[in-house]
RNA sequence: GCCGCUAUCGUCUAGGGGUUAGGACGGAUGGUUCUCAGCCAUCAAACCGGGGUUCGAAUCCCCGUAGCGGUACCA
C-alpha cells in the first residue's frame, strides 16, 4: 500500500493497536459519534487490536446514567462490541472518569509540585472581563495567567475571601509539534495556546487533562475523533509532556456536517442525529453502518456496498478525507432499503412484526404466520424502513380506512356520470368474485381480464377502482395479490361499501 | 476579533501534470406494468478565484476568497 506524503503510514505501527471511544453521557449517540466509534472499532479490528469504550463524565453536572444507557443501546445495537470498558470494566479498572478521580489526583499533585500548574484565583467574572479585553485589543490567547506568580499574600487574601481555586497547566514556551495521520503533521506557535483550565475550582479536573491521562493509562495507541478536538491536541501533548506521559497517535475525522453545511449537533439537530432514532423507525444497522462509513472514507470508485467484514478488512485512514461531509437522508433510505430488500421473506416478517405490533395491528405474531409473510411478500422491495410497513399494510388488518380524496376524484370519478359506471364495474368485479370458482391469482386474473377486455373497459381502471374499494389508496402491491391475501369474505364485504361509498 | 482546518456534479466520492474528469445517491425522460415501487435505457450535473512553475495544471507552489471548527471552571 503506498503512502502519501502527507499521511503517516498507519501499517508503520507495530504495538499492538488500542484505540478508545470515549462520550460524554450527556445525551444519546448522534451520527457522529456512530461514526467515530466505527472507525475506532474497524481500526482496531483490521490490526487485531482492542476497542475500548471510556465514559468521559467529568463534566457531572451535565452527565446522566440514562444518557450513558442509551449509547450502551446504540453502540450494541450498532454491533460495535468494545472489548474493555462501559459497564463491564477490564484491565484498567473502571473506564468511568468520574470514577478514576484518585488516579487524576496524583498527577495533578505531580504538576502542581513540578511547577507546571498552578492555581488560579479568578472568578468567572473576572474571566469574562479578561476576555472581552483580550478580544477588544486582537489578542490571540483569551487569559493572560496573571495567576501564574501570585504573591502570597493575594492567595492568603484569596482564601480570606473564599475563593475556590482552578488548576492551571503551564503551557511551554516552545512549539509542540503534532502530528497527525489524516491532516499531517505541523508545529503550533506556543504563543496562540493559554494556560488551560485542568482543575475546575470544585475539584473535577477537565476533559484535556482526563483525556491525555487515560489515553497514557490505558495505553491508548491511536486516537480517532472528530475534528472538533483538534484545537485541543496541543494542550492535551503539551500535558503528557508535562507529565512525562506517552502521546498517542491522532487521526482526526471530518465533522459530519448538516445540509446547509454546519456541524450537526444534538442541539441544534435533535432526532435528526440520534442513533437510537433511527433504530426506532426502522433502519437496519448494516444500513447505518455503511452509510456512515462513507462519510469521509472511500474505497475505490466502485463499491458502495460494504458488510462490516469487508469494512474491517478495507479499512484504512489513509483514505479518509480531510474535508467534512454532508448527511444525506436519501442515501440512508437508499442503503436501508437495500439492506432490507437483501432479508429473504421470513426474516424480513421477523423485522417487520414489531411494528406492526407497536400500532396495534397485530395482537399475536405466532397466529397466521403465512399469511403475514405473504403480506411481506407482497409488499416486495417497496420499504425503505421497516416502519413503512404500517401505512403500506394497515388495511390487511383492518378495513377502517379512508378512501384517500385525490385518489378517489380521479381513479372514481369526479361526475355523477363516471361514479354511475365506477359503481356499475364495481358490481360487475363483485358478481365475479362471488363466482369464481376458486379464489387464486391466476384465476381472478383472468376473469376479470376477461370482463375489462370483452367489456372495452381499460386495465388501469377497473384495477384503480377496484384498489380503492379494498385499500383506499391508488397505490400499492399488485392488486391480485391484495385480493387473494384479504381473502373472498372480507373482498365480499368491502366492495358493496366502496360502491356505497362511491356517489 | 483571534487560532485552526478545508475546498471535484445538489450530495457522498474516484482520480491527480496530458482523461470525453469516473462511479453512487438524488433529479429528469422513455420503456415494462393494474398503480406505486422496482427493473432496463437515456440525459442533465463538478475541478472556488487569481497568479505562478511547466510544452502542458483540476492536479504542484503562492496569494486571495468562501465555508466550517474552536475560542468555557463542556466534551
Amino acid at each position: 500500500m503506498n503512502e502519501t506524503s502527507n499521511s503517516i503510514s498507519v501499517s508503520v505501527v507495530k504495538d499492538p493497536v488500542r484505540v478508545r471511544m470515549a462520550p460524554s453521557p450527556t445525551g444519546y449517540l448522534h451520527i457522529g459519534g456512530a461514526r467515530t466509534a466505527l472507525f475506532n472499532y474497524l481500526f482496531a479490528r483490521h490490526h487485531n487490536g482492542k476497542f475500548i469504550l471510556r465514559i468521559d463524565d467529568t463534566d457531572t453536572a451535565r452527565s446522566t446514567d440514562e444518557s450513558m444507557h442509551e449509547i450502551y443501546t446504540a453502540l450494541k445495537w450498532l454491533g460495535l462490541e468494545w472489548d474493555e470498558g462501559g459497564d463491564e470494566g477490564g484491565p484498567c479498572g473502571t473506564y468511568v472518569q468520574s470514577e478514576r478521580k484518585a488516579i487524576y489526583d496524583g498527577y495533578i499533585a505531580q504538576l502542581l509540585e513540578n511547577g507546571n500548574a498552578y492555581h488560579c484565583y479568578c472568578t468567572p467574572e473576572e474571566l469574562e472581563e479578561i476576555r472581552t479585553q483580550a478580544r477588544a485589543d486582537k489578542q490571540t490567547r483569551s487569559y493572560d495567567g496573571r495567576c501564574r506568580e501570585l504573591a502570597a499574600e493575594a492567595v492568603d487574601r484569596f482564601v480570606a475571601e473564599g475563593r475556590k481555586p482552578t488548576v492551571r497547566i503551564k503551557m511551554p514556551d516552545t512549539p509542540i509539534r503534532v502530528d497527525d495521520i489524516i491532516l499531517g503533521s505541523r508545529n503550533i506557535d506556543p504563543a496562540t495556546l493559554e494556560d488551560e483550565v485542568i482543575v475546575r475550582s470544585n475539584g473535577m479536573p477537565n476533559y484535556n487533562l482526563t483525556s491525555i491521562i487515560d489515553d497514557a493509562e490505558m495505553q491508548i495507541t491511536h486516537v480517532i475523533r472528530g475534528t472538533e478536538h483538534l484545537n485541543n491536541t496541543p494542550k492535551q501533548i503539551a500535558i503528557a509532556n508535562a507529565l512525562g506521559l506517552n502521546v498517542p497517535q491522532f487521526a482526526h475525522i471530518p465533522l459530519v456536517l448538516d445540509s446547509g453545511g454546519r456541524k450537526m449537533s444534538k442541539r441544534h439537530h435533535g432526532d435528526l442525529v440520534a442513533v437510537n432514532r433511527y433504530r426506532e423507525q426502522g433502519y437496519l444497522p448494516e444500513a447505518m453502518l455503511n452509510f456512515v462509513v462513507r462519510l469521509g472514507w472511500s474505497y475505490d470508485d466502485k463499491q458502495e456496498i460494504f458488510s462490516v467484514e469487508e469494512l474491517i478488512e478495507k479499512f484504512d485512514l489513509a483514505r479518509v478525507g480531510k474535508s467534512g461531509s454532508v448527511f444525506d437522508i436519501k442515501k440512508l433510505e437508499w442503503l436501508n432499503s437495500h439492506y432490507i430488500n437483501q432479508l429473504d421473506v421470513s426474516a424480513r416478517t421477523e423485522a417487520v412484526i414489531p411494528f406492526w405490533q407497536e400500532k396495534g395491528l397485530l395482537l399475536d405474531p405466532t397466529e397466521n404466520r403465512d399469511w403475514l409473510e405473504g403480506i411481506v411478500e407482497a409488499v416486495g422491495e417497496r420499504l425503505t424502513k421497516l416502519q413503512d410497513i404500517v401505512p403500506q399494510t394497515s388495511y390487511f388488518f383492518t378495513d377502517a380506512f379512508e378512501y384517500e380524496p385525490k385518489a378517489v376524484k380521479k381513479w372514481w370519478g369526479n361526475s355523477e356520470e363516471k361514479r354511475e359506471k365506477t359503481r356499475e364495474i364495481l358490481t360487475n368485479i363483485l358478481q365475479i368474485l362471488e363466482e369464481i370458482p376458486t379464489f387464486d391469482i391466476e384465476t381472478i386474473e383472468a376473469a376479470i381480464w376477461q370482463y375489462t377486455d370483452e367489456n372495452n373497459i381499460k386495465r388501469v381502471a377497473a384495477m384503480q377502482a377496484l384498489r380503492i374499494a379494498l385499500t383506499g389508496a391508488s397505490f400499492g402491491p399488485s392488486l391480485f395479490d391484495i385480493v387473494v391475501l384479504l381473502g373472498k369474505d372480507e373482498v365480499l364485504k368491502r366492495i358493496p361499501k366502496a360502491i356505497e361509498h362511491c356517489t
